[in-house]
DNA sequence: TCTTGCTAGATTGTCGACAATCTGCTTGTC
DNA sequence: GACAAGCAGATTGTCGACAATCTAGCAAGA
């Protein structure tokens, strides 16, 4: 497979390039939750100046897995077990959504794309890659929203996605054994296949494949044990609304 | 009872300010789709340089009501009649699930944010106050999202919002005529105070207040006229995926 | 006339340095 | 010893200048 090292800037501006490397580090874990970010060294690191970096950063705040505050640093947003449960109950509503949408779209295209990400899916399985399954995991489920062909539902997912990437990731790292070898999306693609669509949506709202209970009780066991204290200045909870 | 919180100090940062006169502009139709924002004349006129404004405009992008093209500047979304159709249909599945999630919370406190929010409106109304009274509508329509108790829920519907303020502003623009001084939304607040959960919910996927359907006739109608040719370059469709 | 290459101007992207602000420690006083 | 004032050190916010890139216009050649 292709090994992606870091290699300098050369494809179109840095501060897409600082995007894509953060987001990544945030959403494999390497980023812990609460862990502040310092722009000069990490500045240092890229070799890049600060500016492209905070301007980086500043869409990384928007996209919802950093914080700012002002004067005080950016940090990478804690995790709480009642955001995963939001998170949670918001993606079910919206994949309902989402497979209604897709339905009457459904070609053979369709299901051949279908295939392919639920393969990606066992591949990455097979070779033990908890990070690609995460990652190939989530593609699989993206499917109905891309295919759904309303660009506001499929770019509110994609921010869902990434606080729920981040999440899962955080849960793959906590217990290090191995994942499960069973395929858990069988019955999903089956579904998605299949003649009846409130089966589907049923299944969406239900038993949806990812594993969102044992996230909650692992989220729910990481706050009973306090707040982690990471390195780095500490995010205290900040008052503010619009 | 002197309910007297403390609300956030003001920004002391001048990005947060940058971001809050931005917004605002682009949202009450003061900036026109597809204009092109120069940076070195806004940060004169604004006495800033261009860093922080450069960083504001990054987290506007972010927010979904700009658009960034590298080496070529950063415009004002340009609105489609089929963006509206997606956020509205978007729009009234969110409703459906905030009103699920809000009525068991519902008490005395909300019914009186209720009110109290519905007479804005009704004063806006008064005051032939175009902007404020789409504020004021959307503010009604928000508490469903305040009081849901699902940060989320919450965070999505205000992103959805932005560009919904937006189009309606230019609707409203576009039309000189002063607007309809019957109460629209009567039915919608009578329905949320009653013990009706699912009468609320079909109000909300059949009805809804807000004027959608106007407001698509009218995004359809520009765009037969073809696309507005705005001062400045114009955006072209870019290829970009992530 | 049409095409091709070049130049000049304007605009965006990036850099290094300075100012504002926060944090922790030291110092002086009681 | 406790406590407030004040002083470094570090970090973020902002600035002005430079480099990279795009656009428009013009000239040379087929």
């Amino acid at each position: 497979m292709g090994k992606l090292d870091f290699s300098p800037i050369a494809d179109t501006t840095r501060r897409g390039e600082i995007v894509a490397l953060l987001r990544r580090a945030i959403l494999t874990g390497q980023l812990e939750p609460g862990q502040k970010l310092n722009e000069l060294r990490i500045a240092e690191q890229m070799r890049v100046s600060r500016a492209p970096l905070r301007e980086a950063m500043r869409e990384l705040v928007q996209e919802g897995i950093l914080t700012s505050i002002p004067y005080a640093g950016t940090f990478v947003i804690d995790v709480a077990a009642k955001d995963i449960d939001d998170a949670y109950s918001l993606n079910k509503v919206l994949d309902e959504f989402a497979i209604e949408l897709t339905w009457p779209l459904r070609d053979q295209r369709f299901f051949d794309e279908l295939d392919r990400r639920h393969e990606a899916v066992k591949q990455a399985t097979r070779d033990l890659d908890t990070t690609r399954q995460i990652e190939t995991a989530l593609q699989l489920h993206g499917l109905i929203y891309e295919w759904a062909d309303n660009s506001v539902l499929l770019e509110t997912w994609q921010r869902l996605t990434s606080r729920l990437q981040m999440y899962f990731a955080l849960h793959q790292r906590a217990r290090n054994e191995p994942v499960p070898a069973a395929d858990v999306h069988e019955t999903y693609v089956r579904l998605l296949k299949g003649a009846d669509m409130h089966a589907a949506q049923r299944h969406a709202r239900e038993h949806i494949d990812l594993d969102f209970e044992e996230l909650l009780t692992y989220a729910r066991s990481l706050e009973s044990k306090g707040a982690g204290a990471d390195r780095g200045g500490l995010p205290r909870k900040r008052p503010g609304e619009a």
